[in-house]
DNA sequence: TAGGGTATTGTAAACGTTTACGTAAAGTGC
DNA sequence: GCACTTTACGTAAACGTTTACAATACCCTA
């Protein structure tokens, strides 16, 4: 059915080691005159290489599986054009594999599927997986990088953005439009989350507030909806929201219970999507570089050495107020 | 390094075919005693299967290959869902291979990977391939279906709302709604986009209605924008959109020049996605299923008997006023 | 006890490709 | 012309797993 190198070499009139040289391309090691026939045979056969047989031959293969996050956020499309990019860059294909939204059922799964195939490196991309995965990666001997999250754990491999920087950047701007009631919002209690309670609390620390304010949530439209009921009644004047869906919830709920943004209440987006150029009005955020953050992943993961934190910045929309001092 | 069934064969005292029987779960080929120790062995030594080993062998994997379009919309995640769900019952795993925003390279690199992978099964998530790339799918014995887009060839597999009910059910709840003035924008001149006129041409027909008015887009929120001011000097009271991003962007930027939804221009969107609900005020949508959508090409591909169109359905929020007649 | 049927196990080959090593031919330099 | 080096090619084995077929062991019944 399927065309092997053993119908070409056939129809060729040469081995099939001869032919297997020509289609990996071992230059040096066959004449102009047999690449030639043997290509034009295999393109005529409509040849195509078996996968599998190259992979367990090689025991490896030149292939990056990202494990993907269903999160409710969506800066996964930038993420994978950054590493299906600097992928293809380098020589190497791209499969990914979906691990639901805080499924570990699903995210052991596709840990083993990608271990199953023998791929170069794995991407963990917004996932941070429980102590017996983590141990099945590293006995794997199988590079894998965390993208868009880090584990303070040395010897793990990540890239991101620095979450301590990117909320501690966002109380500086709020002060510096005069806000002093700072809330942060939306957050878990992983990893990520505690990075940005540290950098939040830092920044406050370092203006002389002394008033903390932090609402968990899980980063979804729903949950900032359900936020902002907490915060009615306090009296904080700006919100960090833990993501552009976070903040696009809180904003619509507070417009319909009368409370106007930015007159009344200011907010600052983490993430930075394109859903911050849609929300009336525009979110101003802490931008995110997504595209970097997956393009610099590949190259961690395949050992080129590049620097773990990729920088942020803030885009000023129109969610934020300046108050009188 | 990683052991092999060689390995357990050792330890256990029985042949590899032995232990491949039981791995395999050969029911009635091996004894309860020989299993219980053969497993054992397995976990102590964290034995996992050679998934290339396996492919190579069986010729076929238990693996749907999902090619998935990165689409300017964001329904991806829904249809993702629904296939993982569905593949997993049907105890199939899932590898999804990106294409890229109508790149005809990237997309034929991804179709020539799953042909090289043996899967069971190909879905195509909202891509449109060439002639080349649709007759290699053809001629390579594996099972592929389109989801949410049709072709109108027969013998072609496909799962998708019917585009043609999709827009004549928005021009019906718009003229219900008192307009006649309807313009539909933002579709594309692919057949997705063909069906969706010939359904609003159907539609305005039924009602009597002898304008149209089509402004063609690429389903993103900048060419949304961009559209607005195409319909600036027409006298259209509503407009179809060929995406929620086409929407958003229409309605933000025709706030901006004092247009106001649904006041002085309605808004019906096509998908229904969560973008509908974060836009102010939230928009009015022909909300598609893309979850079953997804389940559904699953059955689709794996040879079972399915309806091709999943139904959509009217979803009423803030963008459409109500016109005295 | 002998015979028949079923359960259990082992041997050998297959799957498609890669590559180490050996051999032959061609090319280069003295 | 000879010796050495490089190019080109072939043979054989490897990779890890599956499975057809043969052999053996076990169980039940007459």
């Amino acid at each position: 059915m399927k065309p092997t190198i053993k119908d070409i070499a056939a129809r060729s009139g040469v081995s099939i080691a001869t032919v297997s040289r020509v289609l990996s391309q071992k230059t040096g090691t066959y004449s102009e005159k047999t690449q030639a026939k043997i290509l034009r045979i295999a393109k005529e056969l409509g040849y195509r290489k078996n996968t599998a047989a190259v992979e367990l031959v090689k025991k490896r293969s030149a292939v990056i599986a990202v494990i993907l996050n269903a999160t409710p956020t969506n800066f996964s499309t930038g993420v994978i054009d950054g590493i299906q990019k600097r992928a293809s860059e380098l020589g190497q294909g791209v499969i990914i594999l979906y691990a639901g939204n805080r499924d570990d059922q699903m995210l052991h799964k596709a840990i083993v599927t990608a271990l199953e195939r023998t791929v170069s490196g794995i991407l963990l991309t917004a996932i941070e997986p429980d102590d017996a995965d983590l141990t099945l990666l590293k006995d794997s001997g199988i590079p894998f990088c965390f993208v868009s999250l880090y584990l303070n754990q040395p010897k793990i491999l990540s890239v991101s953005s620095n979450n301590e920087s990117i909320t501690s950047q966002a109380v500086d701007y709020l002060v510096e439009q005069g806000h002093t009631a700072i809330a942060l919002a939306g957050i878990d209690g992983y990893h990520t989350g505690t990075q940005r309670i540290t950098g939040y609390e830092a920044g406050l620390k370092a203006h002389g507030i002394t008033t903390s304010c932090i609402k968990y949530g899980d980063y979804s439209y729903e949950s900032g909806r359900k936020l902002l009921q907490e915060f009615l009644p306090l009296k904080v004047t700006a919100i960090i929201t833990a993501s552009d869906m976070i903040a696009a919830g809180i904003l619509n709920a507070a417009q319909e219970v009368g409370i106007r943004v930015p007159e009344d209440l200011s907010l600052v987006s983490i993430d930075g999507t394109i859903i911050c150029n849609i929300t009336t009005p525009g979110l101003t955020s802490v931008t995110q570089d997504f595209y970097r953050i997956g393009s610099r992943s590949v190259d961690q993961v395949m050992g080129h050495d590049v620097e773990t934190f990729v920088p942020v910045k803030i885009d000023k929309r129109g969610s934020v107020k300046q108050l009188e001092k």
